[in-house]
DNA sequence: CACCTGCTTGAAACGGATTTCACACTGGCT
DNA sequence: AGCCAGTGTGAAATCCGTTTCAAGCAGGTG
């Protein structure tokens, strides 16, 4: 069938071990064998088996990619981050999707765990002590979320709200609605803290609102409220949540950015579709994917154990902003 | 390290094969035994290493998967099918995203073939003699592309067409504008030919545009030419063009659908979360993903060979389509 | 000249499961 | 009693690379 590592060998008239070394460790083998052993090798299209690599070595090449909700438009630029630069690497991409349930995380995690070198788990739902003992399993790296010992990637946050409300600040908004998202959420904390500190620190009045599903729906569920509470400019949790403000606000015949402004958060290719095209902080994904990837490399070859990076973020300052009435 | 079969097998007093028999094909073992020998496994939390048990079969329990770009709403939802069904029929998927390439594509397929049973082709780019190349060489089973002799899933375009073409003439449009899509798209000439074939019949005159690249910007680019043709409708090749043409037509202070009614291909989830949402036509996309699994794993297993599955497709009646003035 | 070192290379063991082949045993039939 | 068929089980071969161990050989040293 498929050419092996044996065939290599006896038209090269070598032995097997030869062959591999050949190929694998080139500095151990004469330059005169070793090139006839190549030559040999790719006239035969020869390429070693996968299985029968990862049996002796126990590694399969091969990462593990977790993600709540590939229809949530902030993963797929991330999935393709991961994937570009794990090819890179010779390595292959398993894609998870949990569907946003904690407990099928827990269970596909283990399963993945088995078939894979190391673990990229973006926004994980998953309890911090449950990921925590799974990260003492099986080499992992969290993106977009922070646990002590465990490696991750994030984004800083805390700017990216400072360079939110500044910009707000600047047109005049005083009085400033946060629609918040999950409450269990790691990613809401992170925001609703940094939020709390920016706004303390400029004098904005903060109405809090919510929490509300992550989600297109969780924004027009919530648009009414943010309407009745006299701001003049709304933050939400993210992007899909703000374009569900944008969304009920046209219903309604509210005006933005001349009523209202709104500030999302994420920036997914459609804040940028829809008109007025919508204000975010743009978060790195496909950044924080490759970011993911490297740290785990690193990982698995032992160098470094709990790194963790913060990589910048950025306003996307759009129409969906504008002076306060 | 890992428990082996070995293990198992010493502890359940039984031989290897024993144990083996007793996992996969339990019929041919004694109840008694296999019973214990089940237990013993269980309370060892013994799993079968994959590469060692796809060296000897040949089967990964891997299926691979294609995408051009992840980016692109419509394939998130699609993937998430395939990855469901495979799921539940114990496989897991690789992902790969060839960033619309048609030579990453060709590379990425030869490099995944190696690595898994089979492949799901979503709307794969390459050449078709390339394709039937590869199907040779791989099981495969294409999504949203169809090829004599590769089985294959796709939707009822032309009665999509045909609920799209309708809809318009009952609200009075009798001249409408296409935008085409890329010219070597399979998907454009399936779709150009439907609507040809029941623009004729339905006595509707069509004003064919383009070709665009399938993408927001394509709609935003084509949208002024679409105003000057003097139509009072337009189809687009998929809803992120139809996207583009909103925006722009949004921002030139064209009225949707009161000067001019627009409808998309796909339903995309954010069709439905602009203001005012798309009318389009709805192709099935998590199903396609499902019914590609499904046919890939009939493949695997020998039964059908070159099956062809057609989705229904559905028009989705939502804001952007109104009277023709 | 005897001995040691370093460089190449090959034979064989190994990893963990599946599958083939053969053997032991049971029960039924002549 | 003798033979056959059928069932349950184990030993060993097998899948394909990687790694260990040992050996062959050339050149250098005392």
């Amino acid at each position: 069938m498929a050419v092996t590592i044996r065939d290599v060998a006896r038209m090269a008239g070598v032995s097997v071990a030869t062959v591999t070394r050949a190929l694998s460790t080139p500095e151990v083998v004469r330059p005169t064998t070793r090139e006839r052993v190549r030559e040999v090798a790719s006239s035969l299209g020869y390429h070693p088996n996968r299985a029968a690599r990862g049996l002796i070595t126990g590694r399969t090449g091969n990462i593990g990619l977790l993600v709540p909700d590939l229809a949530n438009p902030f993963f797929p630029s991330i999935v393709k981050g991961v994937q570009a630069r794990a090819l890179e690497a010779d390595h292959a991409v398993f894609l998870a999707d949990t569907d946003e349930d904690p407990d099928a995380e827990a269970g596909l995690v283990r399963k993945l765990a088995k078939q894979v070198d190391g673990l990229v788990l973006c926004s994980p739902r998953m309890a911090e002590q449950e990921l925590r003992a799974v990260a003492r399993e099986v080499p992992m790296v969290l993106v977009y979320r922070r646990i002590a010992g465990v490696p991750s990637v994030t984004a800083e946050f805390l700017d990216g709200m400072r360079q939110a409300l500044s910009h707000l600040v600047a047109l005049g908004h005083r009085r400033i609605a946060y629609v918040a998202g999950p409450r269990s959420s790691w990613a809401n904390r992170e925001r609703v803290r940094s939020l709390r500190t920016v706004a303390k620190q400029a004098g904005v009045e903060l109405v809090e609102l919510g929490s509300v599903t992550p989600q297109f729906q969780g924004g027009v569920s919530v648009a009414d409220r943010v309407l009745a509470a006299a701001v003049t400019a709304v933050i939400a949790y993210n992007d899909l949540v703000a374009l569900g403000l944008l969304h009920r606000f046209a219903a309604r015949g509210v005006a933005v950015p001349d009523d209202i402004s709104v500030l999302g958060f994420d920036d997914i290719p459609l804040a940028a579709m829809v008109h007025p095209a919508l204000t975010t902080v743009a978060l790195p994904q496909g950044q924080a994917g490759q970011a993911g990837v490297d740290l785990l490399l690193d990982l698995l070859n032992k160098r470094d154990r709990a790194v963790r990076r913060e990589l910048p973020t950025q306003l996307m300052v759009r129409g969906s902003t504008g002076s306060a009435r």
